[in-house]
RNA sequence: GGGCGAUUAACUCAGUGGGAGAGUGCUACCUUCACACGGUAGAAGUCGGAGGUUCAAAUCCUCUAUCGCCCA
């Protein structure tokens, strides 16, 4: 095995750049007069979350957009933070509580609880902000925030008491999405629709004055019916007009209900067109209870077992339980007539799967409709602009059908509801037997107690964050609401909250609007719409003005990656090697697999995800595994390994060619008189107006592609390969043109890339940065990272020169396609001589780069001209406007090169075939524009061309003798 | 049920009206002085299907199939 010592270790630099910028101050940001503001706020990633693709993406994004405007000069700032995630960490809390002590949150109080919570966040939560570090995330790490920072919280407070004293945020009693796992409600964001396989149960309920008559309803959850309050038909229903208005009797329960008429609920069309009604646990039957005036009645305790409001026996069990035993119940008793599968969607709890039910209970909301019509405004008038902009579409969408948002939370982990109520003056709160306070839901409080309202205390909206004493009506003790808010309700101020509103902050009036929020999909609605509404609504201005949507990480199959499916990984285990178990949750039962990862390093990895990110489009990642004889896996992922090689390609022909083959150079004065330096520059001019309008339109990809190519195939392809004999030659006015053009070339390209591949591009600099000084050249400063954004406006576009490098390089293509497919002519082969016969204006070209040429097509000497004759015995090519001629003596067998050229024959032909059925046509010359006309006629003339020299080869060949 | 997106080479994807592209993989050859994490060449696609608009369609329109995501 060869040595390979110079290749390049990502593991070697990345670490120790990353420390030198964050001791430089580099990330750092502070408001000023002198330069135009950049801000990006971070979507905040969960404190308790660790690093998945997704985050990877999102931040890699954010961290070139912030990298590229930093070059521009502008005063950048990415504000870094993190989410406090109220019922994920303390679920993660409450879950160690057990297995560590053996105790519920109850056993603890709250109190103690929330301590624990805390010491937990100081322990862990800022591992996913080491893990940024790892990805080479550019952030202010001064600034890092946290939603439940004294700052954020006063923000949080401010807004409540605001919207408390305008009337738009209200208390009522509702119909919620409650987790029974958890005892919270949750929002309809909170839900995840699973199909579930179940049934469609048929039970028949008798009526009251006609036991031998009855009315047939269909359920998917048979254990509510010992809520029902009604039976419902469609009045227009003719076979119900005899009994509406009569009841029936509630089976299991003995109550008896009305039959009422109802022209929303019952569908006449489907089943027997009566349905039951159970306004306390389904959110249609609740509308309908509210239209009607019915009763509502709450089967269910905060866990999800039956409470005292069901027949005794069904008391105390768990809601499937029960559903078990009313079916079984109702067989017995002969009124299930009938049991049919049904497959249906399910709400499911986000964090935990348990089955959400619809709860009655007392909660706090969020009046939506004028908070929507101002974030309605700002997308419809473009003050906030979605890229891609079909995303406004949804966004509008989900403020048109937004409900009232549920903010309370019944947990502990949060923003506590700065609200206080008396307990001997307000009906609406108890004290319980644990000496917590409690809301009462409507039907819970005694009517009989106090019949007026009692206002709850809340701050005035001057001075939120002061508490209040005591009750104004008895003077007595308050307690406050025992309630915490929705997390999205602190993370939808995260844009004003950040830079210190409610205070008026040099930081708010600098960096307030942000530029842009980078986020996936998923989140538009919840997250996006929410934060609009409330700059729009407090601060009277859009909290950014474009929204980047980029797509969601998929695996090979299509599935949404996620490490607690199976199917992901940890990306820092990607950047630096090392192991790792999943438990794949796809298969069943599930498997549990232990997998290696080589190190890729921060760079490849970024432009691994990068180059993908296209227009808003899911990124699938394909990973390839092998079997170890062990069990385990080798784990690789072909789009890093791309980046891994490129990354070694900068590597390599920076530190093999560019950088040795300067050193003690003197640089050009004036622009080069050489061809092929003028190509390159005008090259790398193009290249840098494409990167920069690129990264402008929020194109990473194509970004990426463009400095790819440009990199590769132009600069150490071309460029390095043509210049090897001026740099190594004894021609120290040539050699010198070289050196400045490959340097000024390369720290233009290290520049371009640096957004993407931070690390090696910092690394490389700062030899690069070393050596421009050394020998006098413009000093472009210490790190890269605060470097000038590369400017074409000042390099001479030429297309003169990039004709004529153009037209040597496609001869030079021609003859190793010559060379390959003639399996004669080995590879390692020199070929003894190369004719290139051309027009007289490209003969500067070919003289400029003989050498480089001889060399790339590994040949030993080269005619050209425009007036030579061709040898009849030759392999021959047409390209790049000249005719390509190899001799053939002692090298080949004239066969194969028929059989070549007949090849090339039959390619062109086949072009020249559409291009002529093109011009026959008198309506393509009559109605397609001028220039494209004249371009069909001009490809026609030199296909014909080239198949008439090609051919004349050919049959030169086959009458020549048999060559040896 | 409603909305959005995808369908292009074996795989993953670019390409929004005028000569089908990239990366990986594959085949053959090559370690010559940056790089075998490399070089050179090659093979490989009726652009999901049908219809339409147009002188011209992968690209625009309609229908349709399959898959995915979001919402209900």
């Amino acid at each position: 095995m060869k040595d390979r010592p110079d290749a390049y270790d990502p593991s070697r630099i990345e670490a120790q750049v990353y420390g030198r910028w964050e001791s430089d101050g580099a990330f750092r940001s502070l408001p000023g007069k002198d330069r135009t503001h950049f801000c990006i706020v971070i979507p905040p990633p969960n404190v308790t979350g660790a690093l998945h693709m997704g985050h990877a993406l999102n931040n890699s994004l954010q961290d070139v957009i912030i990298r590229y405007h930093r070059m521009l000069g502008e005063n950048t700032l990415w504000l870094p933070g993190v989410d406090h995630a109220g019922v994920a960490t303390q679920s993660v809390v409450e879950r160690t509580l057990w297995e560590e002590d053996g105790k519920t949150r109850y056993d603890v109080g709250r109190e103690a609880l929330l301590e624990r919570i805390w010491a937990w966040k100081e322990r862990f939560g800022g591992r996913i902000v080491d893990q940024l570090k790892i990805l080479g995330c550019s952030c202010d790490w001064e600034r890092t925030r946290f939603t439940m920072d004294e700052g954020l919280s006063k923000a949080v407070r401010t807004v409540f008491v605001r919207l408390y004293h305008e009337g738009l945020v209200y208390r009522g009693t509702r119909l919620v999405n409650w987790c029974p796992n958890h005892r919270t409600a949750l929002s309809n964001d909170e839900l995840v629709y699973k199909e579930i396989r179940g049934h469609f149960w048929h039970i028949r309920y008798p009526l009251a004055d006609d036991p031998s008559r009855g009315v047939v309803v269909a359920t998917t959850r048979p254990e509510t019916m010992l809520g029902d309050t009604a039976v419902a038909v469609h009045p227009r229903d003719g076979r119900y007009s005899d009994i509406r208005g009569r009841h029936v009797v509630l089976p299991l329960t003995g109550r008896t209900i009305p039959v009422v008429e109802d022209e929303i609920l019952p569908d006449p069309e489907r089943g027997t067109g009566a349905v039951k009604v159970t306004p306390g646990h389904d959110p249609n039957d609740y509308a309908c209870g509210v239209r009607l005036g019915l009763p509502m009645i709450n089967i269910l305790e905060q866990d999800g077992r039956l409470n005292r409001n069901v027949p005794e026996q069904y008391r105390g069990l768990d809601r499937f339980e029960a559903r078990r035993r009313v079916v079984e119940d109702l067989e017995k008793q002969g009124l299930l007539l009938e049991t049919e599968d049904h497959a249906h969607e399910v709400a499911h709890c986000y964090r935990c799967s348990d089955v959400i039910e619809p709860y009655l209970s007392d909660q706090w909301f969020v009046k939506m409709q004028p908070l929507v019509a101002l974030a309605r405004k700002a997308g419809v008038d473009g003050l906030v602009r979605f890229h891609p902009p079909s995303r406004l579409k949804q966004y509008l969408d989900w403020l048109d059908t937004t409900p009232d948002w549920c903010i309370s939370r019944q947990i502990w982990w949060g923003h506590r509801i700065p609200v206080w109520y008396c307990p001997s003056c307000d009906p609406s709160v108890r004290i319980d037997d644990h000496g917590e306070i409690v809301r009462l839901t409507e039907d819970q409080r005694d009517p009989s107690a106090m019949n007026a309202a009692v206002d709850p205390v809340v701050p005035g909206a001057q001075d939120p964050m002061e508490d209040p004493g005591a009750c104004p009506a008895c003077g007595g003790a308050l307690e406050q609401d025992p309630d915490v808010l929705d997390t999205w309700f602190s993370s939808q101020l995260w844009p004003l909250s950040t830079l210190g509103w409610p205070d008026e902050t040099d930081d708010l009036a600098a960096y307030y609007p942000t530029n842009v929020l980078v986020t996936a999909r998923d989140i538009i609605a919840l997250w996006v719409a929410r934060m609009v509404m409330m700059g729009m609504k407090f601060r009277g201005a859009q909290p950014f003005h474009d929204v980047y949507v980029h797509g969601t990480i998929l695996d090979e199959t299509g599935d949404i990656m996620s490490k607690s499916r199976g199917n992901g990984f940890d990306p820092v285990k990607l950047i630096q090697g090392g192991e790792d178990t999943l438990v794949d949750r796809r298969k069943d039962p599930p498997e549990e697999r232990r997998e290696h990862y080589k190190a890729y390093g921060t760079d490849a990895v970024r432009y691994g995800v990068l180059s993908m990110a296209t227009a808003g489009q899911d990124i699938r990642l394909v990973v390839s595994r092998e079997g170890r004889s062990d069990g385990s896996w080798d784990v690789e992922v072909p789009r890093f390994e791309e980046g891994r090689r490129f990354c070694n390609k900068i590597w390599q022909v920076t530190r093999g060619v560019v950088l040795p083959r300067s050193e003690g150079m003197t640089p050009a004065s004036g622009p080069s008189p050489f061809l092929l330096d003028r190509w390159m520059t005008s090259r790398l001019a193009e290249g840098i107006d494409a990167v920069t309008g690129h990264l402008e339109d929020y194109e990473i990809g194509d970004a990426c592609s463009v400095f790819y190519h440009l990199f590769w195939d132009d600069f150490c392809s071309w460029y390095v390969e043509m210049a090897k004999p001026r740099l190594w030659g004894d021609d120290a006015g040539a050699r010198s043109h070289a050196q400045t053009t490959m340097l000024e070339t390369l720290t233009a390209l290290l520049r371009l890339m640096h957004p993407v591949m931070p690390f090696i591009t910092e690394s490389l600099w700062q030899e690069v940065t070393a050596l421009r000084r050394s020998c006098g050249l413009e000093d472009l400063g210490d790190r890269i990272i605060t470097a000038a954004w590369p400017a074409a406006g000042n390099l001479p576009r030429d297309p003169e020169a990039e004709r004529l490098v153009e037209a040597v390089r496609a001869a030079a293509a021609a003859v190793n396609n010559i060379r390959g497919e003639n399996p004669s002519i080995k590879e390692n082969q020199k070929l003894p001589h190369v004719m290139l016969a051309a027009p007289l204006d490209l003969m500067a070209g070919i003289d400029e780069m003989r050498e480089g040429f001889l060399r790339f097509v590994n040949a030993a000497t080269l005619t050209s001209g425009s007036d030579l004759s061709k040898p009849d015995a030759c392999a021959a090519a047409v390209a790049g406007g000249m005719d390509v001629w190899v001799p053939l003596e002692g090298l080949v067998d004239a066969v194969a090169e028929m059989a070549r050229l007949e090849k090339r024959i039959a390619a062109a032909g086949k072009k020249l075939e559409t291009v002529e059925r093109k011009l026959a046509n008198d309506k393509f010359l009559a109605k397609a524009p001028e220039e494209i006309v004249a371009k069909e006629r001009g490809k026609r003339d030199e296909l014909l061309q080239t198949i008439e020299k090609l051919r004349a080869s050919l049959d030169a060949l086959s009458l020549s003798p048999p060559l040896s």
